[in-house]
RNA sequence: GCGGGUGUGGUGAAAUUGGUAGACACGCUAGACUUAGGAUCUAGUGCCGCGAGGCUUGGGGGUUCGAGUCCCUCCACCCGCACCA
């Protein structure tokens, strides 16, 4: 065996890795777990063994979790999953001789932490770094193989120093759609120099054309102002929920039901200045190369729809007796015959200029309602439906017809062009809306349409449509487009769902943007017309420390109240910070080189490490994170930062763990006559009296009557003989889940619990059972469902090998299950099963050098194959059941040899790494079990040559009989017919059929 | 509303390619050992039935010699929806 520092890190040797060999821990003989793992996790610190250098031989393996944004509430048993899942691969990689890049750090910028420093005065990165150091003992408690050294923080200055200069790469750059790349902004001024803009049309403004001469009489502001809209980081206006008694602007999650979260003041929306990100741009070669990644189909499918890319055309129509056009897109060209109306987004600029003047008053009364709807009311809302006409007419390009324009909140501003066309014939929505307005409906499909319902599907063919009579719909879209192009009223068009991101968050708690106005016009401060002095400009790029956290003035953010940061000798910095999702698009690549000064990564390290091979994280990220993610790395990729276009190959999503909640019935008595003392003292009642109350199998007065037979405090204070007298109600109260066992109730822990509830009356399942049964149900781990339960006592009590193995064996990795405690159990019985084919509690050490048995071996064999295949497929719960098969079966057959055992515990490692470590050593090896091979399993002892085949008759399975699996088909087919059961199950008659499917089973059929 | 996911014993689940449904555990029942048991071990445990046997993978229908698995349809629950991260 290479010498140990082989495997450790070679950017330094750490003093002591060399020492890393039999520690003679002194435990009396049973599974001690405690002192097991307290002692190898000091000896895996003491010896940096999970250091991962950059510089090395082996293929390289990058596993990465989704880090975790480090909230004030700590680590619950939920969050872990994927950490262990990643874990136990990780492992088992560098068990299989890879160099595996394993770390961890902290999403650490986020709106709790400054909603808490709001609240309480402490400043974010006080209560962030506190966060942190939980989060970082909960997580040593597992006992994972992260290579801290690497660790992240995006709210650390060094890490987001980083962020701002990507931002800034995004800010210099354009999307040359020729090239189909970003380039940096300078090409951009070479082209309009030569050529005006021609042949790179303005993503921002598509009606923007000039030449090369007019370009060049643009003032220095002018320039700026159209490079503005062609940048990948770029200035815009967009709408946010502004709450004025807060002053300040909302998160959608922080407006519920039309008024904000806190306070339920009203909110409305407010146009803002505010930053973008063109992924617009990027939306094809998003969609194109999902195809090259694997992920689960339905994550692919989840951002393809988020993506929402379709075919169909923009259609111009000319408003009557005006200059302006409304531009549309639509789905269904061919369907231009059967339009009826026009609907226009109310918030549209220019919808008050088209409307009429005796609609005015409707059209802004209406424009006022629709201010106050959130975006997922608008989509959701079909049953009612709701409009204004504007008065206007627009002209239809072909039949020249005079089409009323409406204005109605389902056509949303940000999606196409913000105006559709309305075909009632063909789309419900439209249909619906017809017939609410008594819009006359064109039918424009024949006998398909019924007048009742819009024909939406297909298939059929147009009628009524002049050219387009009697055409498929598919040939009828071409020949509609054919002849839009030829009228000039339109082109074929792609559109995308997808928008620009949003960019901008008006909040301290940030990174802020490295951005300068000059006379308004911002400029990033690395440019050379900031002629700030270097100390300055980073002083203006770093947050500031503030003592205050409240927002801006007319919604600015925190940092506008900032003078001495926000004024410099040029100008006055941008105020806004940017986003969540900005740390997180590429803090993969910084885990490569985390420490790096000069670069964000290195080309050596990002060349080395490339993309992540395996990501692990949950679904919530589907289309936020993952997708920025992927359009920062196919940014970076097209600047010639990274040599990848992909950040994540593999990904695989946990599931939620869900909570399971336990709850308590309280009995609330209110005497009907008001002048009599309502009963004040507490009382519960268990879950079956509560279930028969609920399904009426028990009175009002049976109730009373169980109470008072229970106590006497109870009888004083009401009269069981006159239950009409009270008015009862069963209230279910969540209680904590630590005051109970399984769905017992720990009447004492309860009455402890609050001091109200001390002298509770308890009314248990009745006079004979004694015990309080509480009520379940798995709902969301939270706080204030009294279901969280902390991983930090689970380890405390079984130890972290038993925590993680649990975990795993719960069920598959991408399913959400509910957490319970007690199945633990059987964990913890297996591990300590498996401890005593090594140990006897009074001898110690029982492992025998004997040679193993055919049926040992067997046993070994099958679950290294087992195991090392249920890794690879992710399927660790699966993994667990085979560990404890075999222990099951080394136990029946008394083994103790090492021949069988050193290899156990190497198989056990990725799993249950800490009692792996134990006995790797106490069998008298040096070094770390991790260094270990992973061992390889012999064909011979996984195969078998006779099978036991089910024989069915007609299907149904009646008798099991053995054959060799190279037994002839004639054979069993005589062996078969002559059985006595067969003969029985056949009555008689003669087999029509006989199936005999090698391996799997017999059939026959009558 | 749109998109995605999940439905199998009292519970978590297994069945990798259409081939013995319920592996492995929890819980429960009975027993052994023990001063004791929240330790350990043994046996049983999908449902109905004394039994032979029948039924059973959310409901209904279909394809097949054979369906938890494939197809159609209906239902229930969970997650996401662009400023929570």
């Amino acid at each position: 065996m290479p010498p140990l520092s082989y495997f450790c890190s070679d950017f330094h040797i750490p003093p002591g890795a060399n020492d890393f060999r039999l520690k003679t821990f002194d435990y009396n003989m049973e599974y001690n777990f405690r002192e097991i793992e307290k002692n190898w996790k000091q000896a895996w610190k003491d010896t940096d063994i999970y250091k991962v250098s950059n510089d090395t031989s082996k293929p390289k393996f990058y596993i990465l979790d989704m880090f975790p944004y480090p909230s004030g509430a700590g680590l619950h048993v939920g969050h872990p999953l994927g950490y262990i899942a990643s874990d136990i691969y990780a492992r088992y990689k560098r068990m299989k001789g890879f160099n595996v890049l394993h770390p961890m750090g902290y999403d650490a910028f986020g709106l709790p932490a400054e909603q808490y420093a709001l609240e309480t005065g402490q400043h974010p990165a006080v209560t962030t770094e506190k966060n942190i150091a939980r989060y970082r003992e909960q997580l040593d408690n597992i006992g994972f193989c992260y290579d801290w050294s690497r660790e992240v923080r995006t709210s650390d200055p060094k890490y987001y120093k980083w962020t701002q200069w990507i931002f800034l790469q995004l800010f210099h750059s354009w999307y040359d759609r020729q090239e189909n790349k970003a380039r940096p902004i300078a090409t951009l001024i070479s082209i309009f120099e030569q050529e005006g803009n021609a042949e790179t049309p303005c993503p921002g403004n598509e009606a923007l054309r000039f030449d090369a001469d007019t370009w060049a009489t643009y003032s220095e502001k002018e320039k700026r102002d159209v490079l503005m809209q062609y940048r990948i980081a770029y200035l815009s206006h967009a709408e946010v929920w502004w709450c004025e008694a807060l002053g300040t602007v909302l998160a959608n999650d922080e407006v519920v039901n039309g008024v904000s979260e806190r306070g339920g003041h009203p909110v409305e929306k407010k146009r803002m200045r505010q930053w973008f990100l063109r992924i617009t741009e990027y939306a094809e070669r998003l969609i194109s190369s999902l195809d090259t990644l694997d992920w689960s189909d339905a994550m692919k499918e989840m951002q393809r729809n988020w993506i929402g890319k379709s075919n169909g055309a923009e259609v111009t129509f000319h408003l009557q007796d005006s200059e302006k056009e409304i531009t549309v897109f639509t789905t269904r060209p061919d369907t231009i015959f059967g339009v009826d109306f026009l609907v226009v987004a109310p918030e549209h600029e220019w919808v008050a200029d088209i409307t009429a003047a005796e609609q005015k008053a409707e059209v802004e009364k209406y424009q006022q309602y629709v201010k106050s709807r959130s975006e997922r009311e608008r989509m959701s809302e079909v049953k009612q439906v709701t409009g204004a006409f504007t008065g206007a007419y627009a002209i239809h390009p072909l039949n020249k017809k005079p089409i009323p324009v409406w204005i109605a909140e389902y056509v949303l501003a940000g999606y196409g062009t913000g105006a559709i066309m309305a075909v009632p014939s063909g789309d419900d929505r439209d249909h619906a809306f017809a017939k609410h307005f008594n819009i006359p409906i064109t039918n424009i499909f024949g006998e398909l349409y019924n007048g009742e319902e819009a024909y939406s599907s297909k298939e059929g063919k147009i009628q009524e449509s002049d050219f387009l009579s009697g055409l498929s719909i598919k040939e009828a879209t071409l020949k509609a487009i054919d002849a839009l192009v030829a009228s000039g009223a339109g082109k074929s068009k792609v559109n995308y769902r997808l928008r620009d991101a949003g960019f901008s968050r008006q909040r301290y708690w940030g990174e802020p943007f490295p951005i300068v106005y000059v006379d308004d016009v911002p400029y990033a401060l690395d440019e050379p017309e900031v002629t700030l002095s270097p100390k300055e400009k980073e002083k203006h790029a770093q947050l500031p420390l503030v003592e205050k956290y409240t927002p801006g003035p007319e919604g600015q953010g925190p940092l506008a109240n900032v003078d001495d940061w926000v004024n410099t000798s040029v100008g006055r910095m941008e105020t806004n910070t940017m986003p969540g999702y900005a740390g997180s698009s590429w803090y993969f690549l910084r885990y490569m080189d985390p420490h790096n000064d000069s670069e964000f990564a290195s080309k050596e390290a990002t060349s080395y490490w490339r993309e992540v091979d395996l990501y692990i994280g949950g679904t919530e990220h589907a289309v936020g994170h993952l997708l920025y993610s992927r359009m920062w790395t196919k940014a970076l990729y097209d600047l010639g930062f990274i040599s990848f276009d992909e950040p994540f190959k593999k990904l695989v999503n946990q599931g939620m763990i869900q909570g399971s909640s336990r709850f308590v019935y309280r009995l609330v008595i209110k005497p009907k006559n008001q002048n009599k003392q309502p009963i004040e003292f507490p009382i519960f009642i268990s879950w079956t009296i509560y279930e028969n109350y609920r399904n009426k199998r028990l009175s009002d007065s049976e109730l009373l009557e169980l109470v008072n037979q229970h106590s006497i405090e109870a009888h004083y204070a009401i009269a069981p003989d006159k239950g009409d007298s009270y008015e009862l109600a069963l209230v279910p109260m969540h209680v904590d889940v630590s005051l109970v066992e399984g769905v017992v109730l720990k009447i004492d822990a309860f009455r402890n619990w609050r001091e109200e509830y001390k002298k509770a009356i308890i009314v248990p399942e009745g006079i004979q059972d004694i015990k309080y049964i509480c009520g379940a149900e798995v709902e969301k781990m939270s706080k204030s469902k009294y279901n969280v339960v902390n991983p930090d006592d689970i380890v405390a009590q079984y130890g972290a090998d038993t925590f993680r193995m649990y975990e795993m064996f719960l069920g598959p990795i991408d399913v959400s299950k509910p957490w319970d405690t007690k199945g633990i159990e059987g964990v913890h019985r297996f591990l300590k099963k498996m401890w005593r084919l090594y140990f006897d509690e009074q001898t110690g050490l029982v492992v025998t050098e004997e040679p193993a048995t055919e049926a040992e071996l067997k046993a070994l064999h099958k679950t290294i194959k087992k195991t090392g295949e249920d890794i690879e497929r992710f399927s660790f719960n699966t993994a667990v059941s085979q560990f404890m098969i075999c222990v099951n079966e080394l136990s029946t057959l008394n083994c103790h040899k090492r021949e069988v055992l050193e290899k156990l515990a190497i198989l056990i490692c990725p799993f249950a790494p800490h009692m792996a470590e134990e006995l790797w050593n106490k069998l008298g090896n040096s070094g770390s079990v991790i260094t270990a091979s992973f061992p390889a399993y012999e064909e011979r002892y996984v195969t078998e040559n006779t099978k036991k085949y089910p024989v069915a008759v007609n299907g149904k399975p009646r008798v099991e009989m053995e054959f060799a699996l190279d037994a002839e088909q004639s054979l069993i087919e005589k062996e078969v017919l002559a059985d006595p059961t067969i003969i029985k199950w056949l009555e008689g008659k003669e087999p029509k059929k006989f199936i005999y499917v090698k391996g799997k089973m017999i059939n026959v059929v009558v």
